[in-house]
RNA sequence: GCGCUUGUGGCGAAAUUGGUAGACGCGCCAGACUUAGGAUCUGGUGGCCCCGGCCGUGUAGGUUCGAGUCCUAUCAGGCGCACCA
C-alpha cells in the first residue's frame, strides 16, 4: 500500500478510480471510468445502435468522411467531425427520425504501401493493425455509429462494386443531348445506320466518318474508334508523373508542381492510361451546385475548378494555302484587334503551319519547352516564344496575321490556339511588346501605353478601324463591349466563321496509377485491346506480389504477381507463365486511384452485405441521399468532384435515385497543435523560464505537450524525458518554468500530439466530447488546448451532483418544479435546440453550464426538469446520460427517448424591465408589469421619478418590446 | 490578378440578426477549507479615471434615436484558382 503522502496525493487527481479508491471522496461520485466502461459494454452488447430500414420512421443519412487508417494513429483532432456529426445524428433519433450514421476505413492508399516497400510487411496486415487501432479508439469516444455496416476499401467484397462501377463506365457513353450516359451499344447501333450524323456526345475529338465507312472497319478499328466516347476510356494523354513515386497522380494530387503526398517533384509526360470523362459531366456537376446545401467558399472552388467560360470558336485560314484552324475566345468583340496568333507548343499545328527556313528555330523551341518541368514554367514566366513563318488570314478584315508558337498559351485548353489582343489582354500585351508587335486600342478612352485593358467595359472604337472596311461592313463602333460580344457572336454563327461554344477548364481524371495497394482493373488485353473480364467474375482479386516495387523493366508493381494472367474460355485468373495470347491474356498491371473506392462507399453504407448489387432499389429508395456529410475542405476539388460524378453516373444508371450524392456539408475547421517550447541557454544545459529568456543568448527546444501543463513545465517529468535533460538545470521565475509556445501543425516531431485515449483516461470521453465542442465553432480551424478542459470536466461533476447529493444519495424527487426550474430548463431546451440545427455547438455546451449553474443554485431536484436535461445532454454526452437515464428507472436506452419540447409560457416574466435612452445613452432604468402596451410603457418612462431630469423638451420617438427582454424608449428633442 | 472568408479582452469565443458589447470557459486576483495543493468552494476580473463618468468590436467615413451587426472606402490575415484566351 502506499504512503499518506502519495495516497492522499492521489486524491488530487480528479480521476474516477483515484476518488473510489479514496475515503475523503465518495463512491457515488461522478466516477466515468466504471460508467464508460459500462455502457461501451452494454451498447455493444445490445447493438443499441444498430438501424434498419424503418419505413414507419422517416430516415436522416449522417456521414463523415471515412478515414484513412494511418499507423500513427488518432489525435484528437480526428474525432472532431465525428462527435459533430454524433451529437447531430443523437439528436436527429431523439426527434424520432431513423438515423443511419455509419463508418468505414478509406483503406488503399500509399502510406501502408511504402511502409510495405520499407520493411517488407504486407500492407493488408498493416492496414488491419491500424484499422483495429483506429475503432479501440473511435469505440472508446462513444459515437453512436451502426459497425455492422462498416466498409473497408480494400475488402474484395467492396472492391467488386469500384470494379464493377469501372466496368459500367466502360460500356458508357456521354450524349450531350440528353444530358445523360448511355450503353455503348447505342452508340454502336448509331455508327452502324448513320455513322457520325446527327452526333452530339462527349468524346476525346471529334471524328466524322459514314455508316458505310463503320460497317467496313475491323473489330480492332471500331474498339478504338469507340474508346473515343467511353466513360472510362484508355487514352494517350499528358499525364502527371512522379519519378519518385514511381506513378502518375491527378490535378488535385499535384501542387505547385510538386507531389501533395511527399512533396516530389512531377513532370509531364505522355502515357497511355485509364480515364474517367469526368469533363462530360461539367455542366452538370456546375448546375447541381444551386440544388445543394453547401457553404459558398466550397461552392466557388468547385465552381473555379470546374471552369466554365463561355466563348466563341472561330475558323482562321492561312495564308497561301488550303490549310485552316480553330481557336477559341471569351472576347470575340476584338476581333478588329488581332495583330497576331499564337499556337501552344504541344499543338499538332505547329509542325504542320511551321515554313521550311523557320522550321529549326521552331523545333528547338518546342523541344526547350517540352524540357521545362511545369514548376520551372511557373517560377520562371518569362516571356518566349518564336514565329513560324506562317500567316493566318483576318476572317473580318483579310489582314495578314503572323503565327507564333508560345508556351504561355495551353494545349489542353480550348483548341491550343489563340487570337492575340494585345490591347486587352495582359498576357498578349506582353508579348507584343517583347517582341515589337502592333497593339491596337479598340475601346474608347484605354490607354494601352502601359498596360492593356482587360475589363469587359467601356464602348467599342476601331471596329473597324478608319478608313477599313469589316466583311460586309461588320462593325463594332459605338456599342459596349458586352453588346459587341453578343453581335460578333451572331455574326460569325450566321456567316458560318465559327460557332458558339462553352469551354470548361475541368479536365478528365486519369484513373490509373503504376501501385500495388488498390483496386486491381478487371480487364485484361486481347490483341492489344483492353477487355473487360466477364461481370459475373468479379471481384478480380488483388494478387500477391514478390515485392512492391516496379519491376526492372519499369512495369508496375503487379508486374511481380505470377498468377496474373486472364484465361478466357475458364473465366479465371491463371499463372502467367501461361499466357499464350490465345486463350490466356495479360491482366491490366496499374490499380486505381484513391479516389475510386471513396466515390461510392456512401451508397455501400445504405446496403453493405448485399452480394448481388452495390445496392438495392429497396435501400437506395429508402436512404435517398446523405442528409448531412461532415469532413474537411480540402476534399473540395478531389474526392467532392469526382463523388458527385460518380454518384450523377451512377444515378444515369438508376443505381441511384439521387442526382447528387450529399445534400448538406458542413466543413469541419482542422484542430492544430499547440507546441511548447523550452530555452536552454547555449553552450549549457541550463533552463531559462519565458520571461526570463530575453536576458541570455538561448536556444528555443519542442517540448512534449505532455509534460507541461497551462504552460507550466513539470520539471521531474522533463528530467525524465530524454537522458540527456536529466542533469538540467533550471532559471526559474515565481518558483515555476513557464514554457513558450506557438501554433503549429499537429506533428510527431513537434512533440504536440495530444492523444485522445490521454484525454479520455484522465477526464472521460463525455468530457473531451464536450470539450472538443466548446472550443470553438466546427468550421473554424483553431489549435488545441488541454488547459480549458478542467471546466467541462467541472460542469459534468455539477451536473452529477445535481442527481445525487454529496454523500451519494439520490437527490431526484417528484416534487413539482418551480417556476424558475421551468424557466430554466425551457430556456435551455429553445438554445439547444436552436443550435443543434446550425451546428453552433460550443454555445449549445455554455447554455447548459448556465442551466446547470441556475438549477443547483435554485437547489432543483424535480424529476419534471431533471429527466428532461438528461435527454437534452445525450447527444453531447452519451455515457452520463445513459447512467442517469437508468438511474431515473428507465430500462431502455435514452436514444429511445423523445427530444423535450419549448414550452413558450414557461419563459413569460411577472415584469420586464424597461431601459429609457436619448442620444444614445441608457438614461435609467424601471421595472413594469410584463404584458405592458406601448402606450402603459411610454406613461411609465415619462412618469418614472427620474424621468423629470432627462425628459424636460424630450419627446417619445419610439418604443421597443420585445416579450420577455429588454423595452426601449428612446427620447428625442 | 480573380474569387471566397475572417478581423471583438491576456486566451478560446458569445451577442436574441439593428437594441445594456465581451455570455460561457480558460487564465489571472482575492477570500474560505487546508500540514499541503496542479484539489474543492465563494467572489472579482475590457481600458482609463479627477469615482462623476469617459473610451472601447482592424482603420476612416456614412445611414439611424441607436451600429460588432447595414452601406462606402481602406488595411491586415487565412483559403482556393491562376499564362484557362
Amino acid at each position: 500500500m502506499t504512503k499518506h503522502g502519495q495516497s492522499s496525493k492521489a486524491a488530487v487527481h480528479i480521476t474516477g478510480a483515484d476518488t473510489l479508491k479514496n475515503n475523503n471522496y465518495t463512491i457515488m461520485d461522478y466516477n466515468f471510468q466504471d460508467i464508460e466502461k459500462k455502457w461501451r459494454q452494454t451498447w455493444a452488447a445490445e447493438k443499441t445502435y444498430h438501424v434498419g430500414e424503418d419505413t414507419t420512421k422517416p430516415k436522416y443519412y449522417v456521414l463523415n468522411m471515412f478515414p484513412y487508417p494511418s499507423g500513427a494513429g488518432l489525435h484528437v483532432g480526428h474525432p472532431l467531425g465525428y462527435i459533430a456529426s454524433d451529437i447531430y445524428a443523437r439528436y436527429k433519433r431523439l426527434c424520432g427520425y431513423n438515423v443511419l450514421n455509419p463508418m468505414g476505413y478509406d483503406a488503399y492508399g500509399l502510406p501502408a504501401e511504402q511502409y510495405a516497400i520499407q520493411t517488407g510487411q504486407h500492407p493488408a496486415i498493416t492496414t488491419v493493425n491500424n484499422i483495429n487501432r483506429y475503432r479501440d479508439q473511435l469505440d472508446k469516444i462513444g459515437f453512436s455509429f451502426d459497425w455492422d455496416r462498416e466498409v473497408r476499401t480494400c475488402d474484395a467484397e467492396y472492391y467488386h462494386w469500384t470494379q464493377w462501377a469501372f466496368q459500367r463506365m466502360f460500356d458508357a457513353f456521354y450524349c450531350n443531348t440528353c444530358q445523360k450516359a448511355q450503353p455503348i451499344s447505342r452508340l454502336v447501333a448509331h455508327f452502324a445506320a448513320h455513322g457520325t450524323e446527327g452526333l452530339d456526345v462527349a468524346c476525346s475529338e471529334t471524328l466524322s466518318f459514314t455508316a458505310a465507312e463503320w460497317n467496313t472497319m475491323s473489330e480492332k478499328e471500331q474498339q478504338q474508334v469507340l474508346m473515343n466516347y467511353r466513360l472510362a476510356y484508355l487514352g494517350e494523354t499528358m499525364v502527371n508523373w512522379c519519378p519518385a513515386l514511381g506513378t502518375v497522380l491527378a490535378n488535385d494530387e499535384v501542387v505547385d508542381g510538386l507531389s501533395v503526398r511527399g512533396g516530389h517533384p512531377v513532370v509531364q509526360k505522355k502515357m497511355k492510361q485509364w480515364c474517367l470523362r469526368v469533363s462530360a459531366y461539367a455542366q452538370r456537376l456546375l448546375d447541381g451546385l444551386d440544388t445543394i446545401d453547401w457553404s459558398d467558399s466550397i461552392k466557388e472552388t468547385q465552381r473555379n475548378w470546374i471552369g466554365r467560360s463561355e466563348g466563341t470558336e472561330m475558323e482562321f485560314s492561312v495564308k497561301d494555302s488550303d490549310q485552316h484552324f480553330t481557336i477559341f475566345t471569351t472576347r470575340a468583340d476584338t476581333i478588329f484587334g488581332v495583330t497576331f496568333m499564337v499556337l501552344a507548343p504541344e499543338s499538332e499545328l505547329v509542325g504542320e503551319l511551321t515554313t521550311a527556313d523557320c522550321r529549326a528555330d521552331v523545333e528547338a523551341y518546342v523541344e526547350a519547352t517540352k524540357r521545362r518541368t511545369e514548376r520551372e514554367r511557373i517560377a520562371d514566366r518569362k516571356v518566349t516564344g518564336v514565329f513560324t513563318g506562317s500567316y493566318a488570314v483576318n476572317p473580318f478584315t483579310g489582314e495578314d496575321i503572323p503565327i507564333w508558337v508560345s508556351d504561355y498559351v495551353l494545349a489542353g485548353y480550348g483548341t491550343g490556339a489563340i487570337m492575340a489582343v494585345p490591347a486587352h489582354d495582359s498576357r498578349d500585351y506582353a508579348f507584343a511588346r517583347h517582341f515589337s508587335l502592333p497593339i491596337i486600342p479598340l475601346i474608347e478612352g484605354a490607354d494601352v501605353s502601359e498596360e492593356s485593358f482587360d475589363a469587359k467595359e467601356g464602348t467599342v472604337m476601331n471596329s473597324p478601324q478608319q478608313g477599313k472596311q469589316g466583311l460586309d461592313g461588320f462593325s463594332l463602333n459605338g456599342l459596349t463591349v458586352k453588346e459587341a460580344i453578343a453581335a460578333t457572336k451572331r455574326f460569325v454563327t450566321e456567316k458560318g466563321l465559327g460557332r458558339v461554344k462553352v469551354n470548361y477548364r475541368l479536365r478528365d481524371a486519369i484513373f490509373s496509377r503504376q501501385r500495388y495497394w488498390g483496386e486491381p482493373f478487371p480487364v485484361y488485353y486481347k490483341d492489344g485491346m483492353p477487355r473487360m473480364i466477364p461481370e459475373a467474375c468479379l471481384p478480380l482479386c488483388l494478387p500477391e506480389v514478390s515485392k512492391f516495387l516496379p519491376t526492372e523493366t519499369g512495369e508496375p508493381p503487379l508486374g511481380n504477381a505470377a498468377k496474373w494472367a486472364w484465361d478466357e474460355a475458364n473465366s479465371q485468373v491463371v499463372d502467367k507463365a501461361l499466357i499464350d495470347n490465345v486463350t490466356v491474356f495479360p491482366l491490366e498491371l496499374s490499380t486505381m486511384p484513391g479516389f475510386a473506392g471513396s466515390s461510392a462507399y456512401y451508397l455501400r453504407y445504405m446496403d453493405p452485405h448485399n452480394d448481388k448489387a452495390l445496392v438495392s432499389p429497396e435501400a437506395d429508395a429508402y436512404w435517398q441521399n446523405v442528409d448531412l456529410y461532415i469532413g474537411g475542405s480540402e476534399h473540395a476539388t478531389g474526392h467532392l468532384i469526382y463523388s458527385r460524378f460518380w454518384n450523377k453516373f451512377l444515378h444515369d444508371l438508376g443505381v441511384s435515385c439521387q442526382d447528387e450524392p450529399f445534400r448538406k456539408l458542413v466543413n469541419q475547421g482542422m484542430i492544430q497543435g499547440r507546441s511548447n517550447f523550452v530555452y536552454r541557454i547555449k553552450e549549457t544545459n541550463t533552463f531559462v523560464s519565458l520571461g526570463l529568456k530575453d536576458q541570455y543568448d538561448v536556444t528555443p527546444i519542442h517540448v512534449d505537450v505532455n509534460i507541461v501543463q497551462n504552460d507550466v513545465l513539470d520539471l521531474e517529468a522533463f528530467k525524465a524525458w530524454r537522458p540527456e535533460f536529466a542533469t538540467a538545470e533550471f532559471i526559474l521565475e515565481d518558483g515555476r518554468y513557464i514554457c513558450g509556445w506557438a501554433v503549429e501543425k499537429m506533428s510527431k516531431s513537434m512533440y504536440n500530439v495530444v492523444n485522445p485515449d490521454v484525454i479520455i483516461e484522465k477526464y472521460g470521453a463525455d468530457t473531451l466530447r464536450l470539450y472538443e465542442m466548446f472550443l470553438g465553432p466546427i468550421s473554424q480551424s483553431k489549435p488545441w488546448d488541454s488547459n480549458g478542459i478542467d471546466g467541462c470536466f467541472r460542469f459534468l461533476r455539477k451536473t452529477w451532483n445535481l442527481f445525487f447529493t454529496r454523500d451519494g444519495q439520490w437527490a431526484v424527487s417528484d416534487e413539482a418544479p418551480t417556476k424558475a426550474n421551468l424557466k430554466t430548463l425551457h430556456k435551455l431546451i429553445k438554445k439547444v435546440t436552436e443550435d443543434i440545427e446550425t451546428f453552433s455547438y460550443n454555445t449549445s455546451v455554455a447554455a447548459f453550464m448556465i442551466a446547470v449553474g441556475e438549477l443547483a443554485q435554485q437547489k432543483c431536484t424535480s424529476r419534471q426538469v431533471l429527466e428532461p436535461l438528461c435527454i437534452l445532454m445525450a447527444p453531447f454526452t452519451p455515457y452520463v446520460a445513459e447512467e442517469l437515464w437508468h438511474q431515473l428507472g428507465h430500462d431502455t436506452t435514452v436514444c429511445d427517448a423523445q427530444w423535450p419540447a419549448y414550452d413558450e409560457t414557461c419563459m413569460v416574466e411577472d415584469t420586464v424591465t424597461l431601459s429609457v435612452s436619448f442620444n444614445g445613452k441608457t438614461r435609467y432604468t424601471i421595472d413594469l408589469p410584463a404584458g405592458a402596451s406601448r402606450e402603459e410603457a411610454e406613461a411609465a418612462a415619462l412618469g418614472a421619478p427620474q424621468a423629470a431630469r432627462y425628459t424636460e423638451g424630450f419627446q417619445v420617438v419610439k418604443v421597443i418590446v420585445v416579450p420577455g427582454k429588454i423595452v426601449n424608449v428612446v427620447l428625442k428633442k
